[in-house]
DNA sequence: ATAAAAACTTGTCGCGCGTAAATAAATAAT
DNA sequence: ATTATTTATTTACGCGCGACAAGTTTTTAT
C-alpha cells in the first residue's frame, strides 16, 4: 500500500502496465484474461491501493452483482439463521448481497422491493411475509427481477420456490406424538402472519387421520409476530379452560411453543415425557432456542442447509436463463427429540 | 402511471415541463425549490413513473445519502432489535440504510467495512466484535468515514460512542438481589466476545463491596458467540461442583442466563424467589425473550430506544461537522423484576 | 514453421447524472 | 413602478466506467 494515490482505472491500468480495457475484464471476472496478465495486475493491486468505483460500474452494466435478501422479519432468529446463511453463499459466489427485514409490515416490503428495483439486482431472495403481502406488488416485482421465493409460498408467486415440506413437519411428528404416548391436539394461531402454518394445519389433520384418531385444533387469537407472547397468553387461557383432550399439545412453531412452555410453567405443569410429567409439549422448526427451553423443546428441524443451497442453486438458474417454468422445492424436515415430549 | 416509459432525467425534466437542473435539484432536496415548481414536479411523478438512477446519482456526489450499520452478530436478539431500531430511524431521516452482520469473525468484519468504504456512506453505525476486533482497522476507518461506534465500546476509536451504563446495571442489580436475599455470585464467560462483559465484572465487584460482600465470580470456559450453550455447559458443571457461594447467582448477560436456567433445569433446581426454590437467577439486558423464560428472568433492561436516538444524533452532529472532540454517552438501565430473582 | 485462435491495445463513444457559470424570469421590497 | 433578491433556465463539462471496433501481439494448434 506505498505509491501514489490512484484515482481511477486509467491510472491503475497505467501503473500496472495493462491496457484499460483489459483491465476493466479482470474485474468482471478474473478468469478471463490470460494468468500472466491477471499476475501482474493482482502484484499492482498489492502495491496500489485501488478499487473500482462501483458506481459507474453499475451504471452501465445489465448485471450489477447485487442480490437483495428479504425476511419478513429479522428479529426471529430463524429468518436471521436463513439470511445469514444465504448471505455467505452469496459472498462465496462472488455477490453482494443485502438484508432487508420488512419487520412484519406491508408497506415497509413494498417499499423494499420498490427501492430494490432501483438497485438493478441480479437477483433476489424473497421471504414474503405471507398473508400480508401486497400479492400484486410481489407478482410485479418477480416478472422485473429474477426471484426466487423462500420459506413461504405465497400463492405460487414468482418462478421459483424453496422451502420446508410443512405437511410432511406436521406428519412426522404427529406420527411420533401418537407411538409414544397420546394423541397431539395442535396448538396455532388463528391469524397466523405466515402462510407455513395452514400447510402444518393440513398436516396435523392428514397425520392424526392417517393413525386414526380425532384431529382437535385449538386457535390462539391475537395477530402480529409477537408469537411467544400470545403463545403465553393464549395457552395459559386453553389451559385454565381444560381446551386440550389430550395430555400432548404439538405447536404451529417453535416460538408459539416457547410461549406455551411458558404458559405451562406458570399453571404448574411439569412438561415432558417422564412418569412425573403432566404434558408433553412439541414444537416445529428447531429454532435456536429451542435447545434451552425448560424442558428441551423436541421439535422438527428445518433443514437450513438445504434450504440455502437449494434457494440459491435455483436463483443461478434464472439467471443463466435455464428453466423458465415454475418450480417449486419441498425439503423435508427431522426429527429432533428432546425432553418436552 | 400511465404515460411512456421515461428513461432519464432528461425525458421527465421534458414532461414535467422543468428544467433538468431544478429537477435534480429537486431530488436532491425537494424544499430547495419552489412550491410552485415542486407542485409540478410531483404532479408528473404521478403520471409519469419515474425513479434517478441510483448509480448516476451517487457517481459524482459526496454525500451518498448511504448510511452502513454494522452489527457483530445479528442472530443475536439484542443486534437484532438495535439493527431494526437503527434502520428505521435512518428511513425517517431520508437515508438509506444498509445492514451488515460480522457473525462474529474478524475477518467479515473488516471485509464489511472494505466493501462499506466503497459505497461512500455518509456515515456508519458500528457495533464492533469488541475483543476480536482488527483495532487498526477500525481506526483507519473511522478516520476516513464519520462513525459512531455503539453498543461496545472499543478502545475509545472514533469520535463517539452510544452504549449503556454497563457498570450502573451491575450495581443496581447487585444491590437489588442483595436488598432481597443472598448476595449474589457473579457467572461470566473467561473469554468474552463482547466488551461490555469486562464493565460489568467491574460494576459487579465494585456494587458487592459497597454492600459490604465479597464478590465471587465464577468463569465459564468457551469462546465464541454460541452464549446459551457455554451457559449451561459450564452452569451445569459450576452446580455440579457447587462452585456458587450462595444460591442467587448474576449473569453477565441474558444470553448466558438463558443457558444457566436449563443447567438449572436439568438439575432439577427449582429457580425463583419463592419459598419452595432452591436458587435465583438474574440476567442483563432485557432479551426479547427472557419474558418467556422458565421461570421469567429478572434482569436489567437496555434502554434500546435511547440507545437507537442518541447514536443517530451523534451521527449527525458529526456529519454535520459540529463537535469534533471525542465524546462518549453511556445510559443507564432500568430493572425488570420478574419471577427468577 | 505456419496458420488460426485467443488475448491484449488503442481509441472512441455513451451512460445518467452532478455541478458550475451566465443569463433570464419570477417574486419581494421599496 | 422600480429596484433588489430569489429562483429557474440554458449551456456546457466532467465523473469513472462498460462496450465496442479495429488493429497488434501472443499463444496454441497443425
Amino acid at each position: 500500500m506505498v505509491g501514489a494515490k490512484i484515482k481511477n482505472m486509467e491510472e491503475f491500468a497505467a501503473v500496472s502496465g495493462i491496457s484499460r480495457p483489459t483491465v476493466s475484464k479482470y474485474f468482471n471476472d478474473p478468469e478471463s484474461v490470460r494468468a500472466s496478465t491477471r499476475e501482474r495486475i493482482e502484484q499492482a493491486l498489492k502495491t496500489y491501493d485501488y478499487r473500482p468505483n462501483i458506481y459507474a460500474m453499475n451504471q452501465n452494466r445489465k448485471l450489477t452483482k447485487n442480490i437483495g435478501i428479504v425476511v419478513p422479519y429479522l428479529a426471529d432468529p430463524v429468518f436471521a439463521e436463513l439470511a445469514r446463511s444465504l448471505e455467505q453463499r452469496c459472498l462465496d459466489a462472488g455477490y453482494r448481497p443485502t438484508l432487508y427485514s420488512s419487520h412484519g409490515v406491508q408497506s415497509h416490503e413494498n417499499d423494499i422491493l420498490d427501492s430494490l428495483r432501483s438497485l438493478k439486482p441480479t437477483g433476489v431472495l424473497l421471504a414474503a411475509l405471507g398473508r400480508a403481502s401486497d400479492k400484486r406488488v410481489i407478482e410485479k416485482f418477480c416478472a422485473d427481477v429474477p426471484t426466487v421465493l423462500f420459506d413461504s409460498n405465497v400463492e405460487d408467486l414468482g418462478l421459483a420456490f424453496v422451502g420446508s415440506d410443512n405437511p410432511q413437519f406436521s406428519n412426522l411428528i404427529v406420527d411420533y406424538l401418537c407411538r409414544t404416548g397420546e394423541p397431539p391436539s395442535f396448538f396455532e394461531m388463528k391469524s397466523p402472519p405466515n402462510p407455513n402454518a395452514n400447510k402444518r394445519r393440513m398436516g396435523y389433520i392428514a397425520g392424526m387421520e392417517k393413525m386414526g384418531f380425532t384431529p382437535q385444533i385449538i386457535q390462539a387469537e391475537g395477530e402480529g409476530w409477537g408469537i411467544e407472547e400470545i403463545g403465553l397468553r393464549e395457552g395459559y387461557k386453553a389451559l385454565e379452560q381444560g381446551a386440550f383432550a389430550t395430555n400432548t399439545v404439538l405447536c404451529s412453531n417453535d416460538r408459539l411453543a416457547i410461549g406455551f412452555l411458558s404458559a405451562c410453567y406458570e399453571r404448574n405443569l411439569r412438561v415432558g415425557r417422564g412418569a412425573d410429567a403432566s404434558i408433553r409439549v412439541a414444537g416445529q422448526d428447531d429454532h435456536p432456542f429451542s435447545r434451552f427451553t425448560c424442558p428441551a423443546l423436541t421439535t422438527i428441524a428445518q433443514d437450513y442447509e438445504s434450504i440455502s443451497r437449494e434457494t440459491m442453486q435455483r436463483l443461478f438458474q434464472l439467471i443463466e436463463g435455464e428453466s423458465q417454468e415454475r418450480t417449486a422445492t419441498f425439503l423435508e424436515g427431522k426429527l429432533v427429540m428432546r425432553e418436552s415430549a
